[in-house]
DNA sequence: CAGTATCCTGCTTGATACTG
DNA sequence: CAGTATCAAGCAGGATACTG
């Protein structure tokens, strides 16, 4: 899951910063542990991860449901809120889907050589 | 139009760069230059624009027919994919419209204080 | 008019090491 | 286990000046 080879990150449509995305797919079947996320979300840093996990609960989208428990175990679930992006997002991937080729072959034509182009890539893309 | 005091950079959801989103709005109704983007885009820079019309053409959202004038006139227009991508926004408006409410609220409520919080907020954010 | 060329700053991201 | 601290590199994006 989430190779880190996949091209993914051409695309024009983003949740988000670089794994905000892709966290929310990860909760989307129920609450998941900080380790449990790191698994799909191959390679991702403690600190990349942590950082990505507080700027969705300060956007109130995902919630960190307090445990008694010391601190061993911590759960991160999807918010109301951020349940409410589930649906835009399975337009983003239907689109997606549908016109991922053309947006490849678009680049593909505007870069003959293998090489990606000069800079001037907009972040996004 | 596109206010820059606007705080819809908030978005968590993105469309390519800062102004890709923008651009393709401007674009929505028809072809225009250069210079008329500029103006509902205020204050973008040459170069800025520049840039990111650079990034849209090379993904094949927008095309910029060849005129035989000079070079006096240039214009932009969506493609078919570029307006394939109008309906995912569409989608995404409605959903800013229906919930951005609560995300401020969160904003709010994760800094009592009028601070933009410390950094750490993701990018798109 | 429609850009290019340069310079420059700050954010984003990752690597690495450390902690309760 | 679930993070924090620190360092470092790279890119995004803006300001400014110049051009065919």
């Amino acid at each position: 899951m989430f190779d880190p080879l996949c091209p993914s990150d051409l695309m024009p449509i983003r949740i988000g910063d670089k794994w905000a995305g892709m966290i929310i797919r990860c909760l989307e079947r129920g609450p998941r542990r900080f380790s449990e996320l790191r698994i799909p979300l191959r390679g991702i840093t403690a600190k990349a991860l942590t950082t990505s996990l507080r700027a969705l609960e300060r956007d109130g989208l995902i919630i960190r449901p307090a445990y008694a428990e010391p601190v061993r175990r911590v759960e991160y679930e999807l918010s109301q809120l951020g349940r409410s992006l589930l649906q835009p997002m399975a337009v983003m991937c239907t689109w997606a889907q549908e016109h991922w080729d053309e947006l490849l072959d678009a680049r593909e034509a505007s870069s003959p050589l293998g090489r990606t182009e000069q800079a001037g890539q907009a972040r996004g893309q």
